[in-house]
Order: C-alpha cells, then sequence, then structure tokens
RNA sequence: GGACCCGUGGCCUAGCCCGGAUAAGGCACCGGCUUUCUAAGCCGAGGAUCGAGGGUUCGAAUCCCUCCGGGUCCGCCA
C-alpha cells in the first residue's frame, strides 16, 4: 500500500481551506500553494486574488481566513502576514506518518501505484559507426534515469535503442572493415569493438572522396543495398552488431542498459516500409516532383527555407523519415505512450515526424530534448579529433575517485579501494550531467566534470554511507516514540522524507529527472545537518530509537533517489 | 529570410510551465570547526541592476512585445 504523506498534507490543506473559505462566503479560488520561509510556517498562500476579486484589502481578507481555519490531522494552526495565510504542520504527526509510511512500505517507499500505461521510451539510439562520445553523453543518462523514475512512479516501461544500420554511412563502414587491412587504417586506441572499427569507417570515408575507384564501389554497394539486397543488408547490419557491442559494454559500465533493440534493417526486411509509404503517399496532403512524394508542411506550421518534407526519392525508395513513421507506428503497436530523448538538433525532424502521424490519424510520441555537450573550444567532432569519447570520461573519473578513495580511506584493502572508486567515479559523470535542465547547454569541463565536493554525486553518496554507518553501528532498529522527534532539524528532515512520493510523481509526469537530482540533494544536505545536530548513537535510549528510526528513512529515501538516478548507493565510502 | 532553444554573483546551476513576502545552492577565494555516529562534512565573510528596453499587474527572474548575445535547425542524408 504505497503511502504520500506531503500529499496527504497538501489534500488536507487544501479541504481546509475551502470551508474555511466557506464559513465566511469568500468564493472558493484556486490559489497555488507555496512553502514560505520556515519563520513563517510551513505552508501558506496569497490572498491576493481574493482581494481583488471581493475588493477588499488582502490584509483583511486573510487576518478573517487565518483564524477560521479549523485544526486538522496534519494542519496545527494557521496565521495571518502581509496578506499571507501561513499554516503550520504538526511536527509529529508528520514524523509518525512518514515514519510509518517508510516502516510500511519498506525499501520501496516512494513508489507509485502500479499504472496501466505502458511506456516505451527511445534513448541513446546512436549510430554505430564508432565509440559514443561525451556530446551525444546526456541522451543515455537522461533516458536511463528517466526510465528509473517512470518505472518508480509505477509506470511499466521498456526501453528501446533504434539501430540506424543501413544508409550511405554504414555502407562505408562496411566497405572498410571489409577492404580494408588494419594496416591501412592504423591502430585503434583500445580493443573493444567500437573503437576497433572506427578507424576502418574514417579511412573509408577519406579514400571514398579522394580515390574516385573507390567512390565507385561504395556507390555500388549503394545501389545493391537500396535495391533491396537481403543478404549484403545482413553483412552490414552485422558489421554495426560488432561496433554496438563495444558501446553497450560502455552504457553498461555507467549502468544504463535497455530492454530491446530495433533494427532498422528489419524494417526494411520485413517490408514494413512500403505499406506507409502507400498510405503518405494517398495522403491528400502528398504530392509528387519528379516521381518522388512530398508533403508540404507550410500548412501545419512547419516555416523555414524549405516546407516540403519528402517520402520518398524519385526512384521510390524510402527515406528516414517514412522509416521513422513505419518505425513509429511498430512502437505504438507495442505500447501507450512513446517517447523518445533526442538531440536539440532533432527538433524540426520530430515536428515533422508528430505531423505526418497526425495527418495519418496515428497517435503521436512525446520527446525530451537535451543540447550537446561541448568542448571549451567548440562542439565536438570526431574528424577534427576533437572528441573526448565516454570510455575516457569514465576511466578518467574512476581513477580519479580512486586518488580520492586513497588518501582519504588508506586503511582499506585495495581491492574495496577499487570498488568505492568505481561506485564514486561512475556516479559522478552521471549526477554531473542529470541534475541540469536537458536543455541548458553544457560546456564539458574536467575540473568541474570530476568534482567530488558540494553538489556533486559523492555529497549523495557520502550521506547514504553516513546512515548506513550509524545503523550498522546501533546494530538493529527498536520500538520507537516519533513523539521524541523534537529537534528542528528533525522536523527538517522529516519534512523533505514526506516529499519523495510527491517528487517521483511529478519528476515522471513532467519527465523531469533533474528534479530528482535537486531533490536528492536536499536529502543529502538535510541529513548533514542532522547529522551535526543530532547525535544518534549516543543519545538517551528513547530519543536514540525514534533518530535510528529517522535514519534508517533517510537511507531508504537516498537509496530510492539515488536509485532513480541511476546512482549506487555504497554502504561505507 | 524564417523557426526553435539558452542568457540568473568571477564560474556553474535551481527557481520560470502554475507571477507574490529579504532571488536559493554549489565551485572558486578568505576566515573558522575533528579526544563525540566517516571532515567527500559543517559554520562564517564578501560577491546579483535575474542579457537590455518597453508592456500587463496591487506585485514580474517568472507572462507579452522588441532588441542584443550564444546555440540549433530549414537535404530526393540519416
Amino acid at each position: 500500500m504505497p503511502r504520500d504523506p506531503w500529499r496527504e498534507v497538501l489534500d488536507e490543506a487544501e479541504s481546509l481551506r475551502t470551508r474555511a473559505a466557506l464559513s465566511l462566503k469568500i468564493p472558493p479560488i484556486s490559489v497555488p500553494w507555496e512553502e514560505p520561509d520556515e519563520s513563517l510556517g510551513d505552508l501558506a498562500f496569497g490572498c491576493f486574488v481574493y482581494g481583488k476579486r471581493m475588493l477588499q484589502a488582502p490584509e483583511s481578507i486573510a487576518s478573517r481566513l487565518a483564524p477560521a481555519f479549523s485544526k486538522g490531522r496534519f494542519i496545527a494552526g494557521a496565521s495571518a502576514a502581509g496578506g499571507y495565510v501561513n499554516l503550520r504542520v504538526d511536527a509529529t504527526t508528520l514524523a509518525t506518518e512518514t515514519l510509518r509510511a517508510v516502516g510500511e512500505t519498506g525499501e520501496t517507499y516512494g513508489r507509485g501505484d502500479p499504472q496501466k500505461e505502458r511506456i516505451l521510451l527511445e534513448h541513446t539510439s546512436v549510430n554505430p559507426t564508432g565509440p559514443i562520445h561525451v556530446g551525444r553523453a546526456r541522451n543515455p543518462i537522461i533516458g536511463d534515469s528517466l526510465a528509473r523514475i517512470l518505472r518508480f512512479a509505477g509506470h511499466p516501461v521498456t526501453t528501446e535503442y533504434l539501430v540506424n544500420d543501413v544508409g550511405k554511412q554504414m555502407v562505408l563502414m562496411y566497405w572498410g572493415v571489409t577492404r580494408l587491412t588494419p594496416e591501412q587504417v592504423g591502430p585503434a586506441d583500445s580493443e573493444k569493438e567500437d573503437h576497433t572499427l572506427l578507424p576502418y569507417y574514417v579511412k573509408a570515408n577519406e579514400l571514398a572522396e579522394k580515390d574516385a575507384r573507390v567512390g565507385q564501389e561504395v556507390d555500388a554497394l549503394i545501389r545493391r543495398f537500396e535495391g533491396g539486397d537481403a543478404e549484403l543488408t545482413r553483412e552490414i547490419s552485422n558489421v554495426s552488431r560488432r561496433v554496438l557491442s563495444g558501446s553497450l559494454q560502455t552504457l553498461e559500465r555507467i549502468r544504463v542498459g535497455f530492454d530491446g533493440f530495433f533494427w532498422e534493417s528489419e524494417l526494411i526486411l520485413q517490408g514494413k516500409v512500403p505499406p506507409v509509404v502507400n498510405r503518405l503517399a494517398n495522403l491528400p496532403d502528398a504530392r509528387q516532383e519528379n516521381g518522388a512524394y512530398f508533403i508540404d508542411m507550410a500548412p501545419y506550421g512547419v516555416k523555414g527555407r524549405e516546407t516540403k518534407w519528402f517520402i520518398t526519392k524519385s526512384d521510390g525508395t524510402s527515406l528516414y523519415p517514412t522509416r521513422d513513421i513505419a518505425y513509429h507506428l511498430d512502437k505504438f503497436s507495442r505500447c501507450d505512450v512513446a517517447i523518445t530523448v533526442l538531440g536539440e538538433n532533432h527538433r524540426l525532424e520530430f515536428e515533422q515526424l508528430r505531423t505526418a502521424l497526425r495527418l495519418l490519424g496515428e497517435r503521436e510520441p512525446e520527446a525530451v530534448f537535451y543540447s550537446y555537450v561541448v568542448l571549451p573550444e567548440g562542439a565536438m567532432s570526431a574528424r577534427r579529433g576533437r572528441v573526448v569519447t565516454m570510455d575516457d570520461l569514465i576511466e578518467e573519473a574512476v581513477s580519479r575517485a580512486l586518488d580520492e578513495v586513497r588518501s582519504r580511506r588508506p586503511e582499506l584493502p585495495e581491492a574495496r579501494m577499487r570498488e568505492i572508486a568505481e561506485t564514486v567515479g561512475i556516479a559522478s559523470l552521471r549526477y554531473n550531467i542529470v541534475r541540469v535542465q536537458p536543455e541548458k547547454k553544457i560546456t564539458f569541463r574536467w575540473e568541474e566534470a570530476l568534482n567530488f565536493e558540494g553538489n556533486s554525486a559523492p555529497f549523495l553518496q557520502y550521506a547514504h554511507a553516513r546512515t548506513c554507518g550509524i545503523l550498522n553501528k546501533a546494530g538493529g532498529l527498536e520500538p520507537y516514540d516519533p513523539a521524541r522527534l523534537t529537534h528542528p532539524q528533525e522536523a527538517r528532515l522529516v519534512k523533505v522524507l514526506s516529499k519523495l512520493p510527491n517528487t517521483v510523481q511529478r519528476a515522471a509526469a513532467d519527465r523531469r529527472p533533474h528534479e530528482i537530482a535537486g531533490f536528492a540533494y536536499t536529502v543529502a544536505s538535510q541529513f548533514n545537518l542532522f547529522y551535526r545536530d543530532c547525535p544518534v548513537l549516543t543519545a538517551d535510549p528513547p530519543i536514540r530509537a525514534a533518530r535510528l528510526a529517522l535514519v534508517d528513512a533517510t537511507r531508504v529515501v537516498l537509496q530510492n533517489a539515488l536509485e532513480c538516478l541511476g546512482l549506487p548507493a555504497p554502504r561505507e565510502m
């Protein structure tokens, strides 16, 4: 039975407000709740809108409204100040309910009720031509965090990677891998196949431009491929599988995995594209130009130099956007809501996709857009050799974390140090990306990406490790009386903990993982203050017992918030 | 030519959707706190005309308009 203590507080406040207003014959107006400065109360709302509606001073309304509030289970009292009504939440009741919720739901505190709505979340989907670089790093991290949050919120979620294993770039890759020797392409910087195969792709691109004979060979392959040569399509797909296997190892190390993969080649081989082409070409809006079908999207809000959206080439072969439509129709046969995590450069294309689906009378997907990570000197570019790969970043993060562990915990055995370093390094990297709103651009700087203090993953993990440390030494939980939690800092901590379920629901509904990051930071921060102000193990037995329950609740909340972000929660650091 | 995204102390970010009571954190810098549950912590100090200008409003970082700066996109590529 999931519980949401803060939601109960809000619901009660709302109903008390309605009753108070009714008793004064004040029209019920929905005014948003805010959280005022602690010295004023726990919840508040301004009476300015009432004032305007009733042509009275907000101060006077507030001072009449406040006394009309009756006490509730949570709401202990109301007072008026400066046109606001401030409500005070009873600390003991909130502590009782919050700790009981954690006690009853255990490690699952914060998890939402099971939802019916099946969500298919597509993310990452980088072209399998080489290692994933940091410029794209936000996609898997945002995508995986969002998947975790949606699942925790109660949704059945399937994550999927669209493997773009067709098209010219893959034909080039295939040509390179099958025709070039290791001596021709030079050495790779790693044994993983995403790294070892990249040089073939780079060399193939170079030769195709410079050498006319190579260009002809590649063109011939492209013609065979576009002619529907199934054998060739499979061979090309196999190359992409090899590259992908390398990238997946990297993703696995940062705790990103997928429930499924969708191969674009399969879409083609299974003949799912022509029916879609037909449907599109038969739309009333479809036009023809030199044998190529298109839809002019200008009437549908698409603006710019070119508003034609092409369905086919003049030779009748399909284009990527058309295949994407076919893919989405397939998606919708398997889910209720389709979400895709996309780089900001795909905004227009996504609008076109939605428009085309709308014209077909089909459902439309949602998207979460992010800006690419750039280097201080500009965008990452494989061609200009200006790249930091995910593998580089991971190695550096873990190695710096190991230095930290060595200096902070010299007494630990080497293997344990390495374990903690991996945990901290990976978490730092994920947290630094997920804590920022996706649409803000991030400039990659080592010193920021690998900062282990302040608002960073280790800060959160450290707070979690501290809770575990206390609980370990305590030996076990005991029966407790929540009324023994009388310190203001205990109340602050309780209040934050009570908000986990509500925060999860909001972050899931808004598709905003960074809200969980902010929440986790607040929890850790409030716990650190509690840690300073309220000794646990040495407190008098009744207080000790109550504080232990609070520490355990904090542990659960941190663990679950960290889990939602894909950050490991170490028991010691 | 057009569309979209971003612009908050020296640096990075939250708040913006849903307008409210002195704009909240982190980094960096300076000064403190460890016989007490791990100092990856805590406390204190300084530092912001919330890009600029108009408008709406009793009230604007938040909504509207214009402009400036940065980014992205407008292929019979994917």
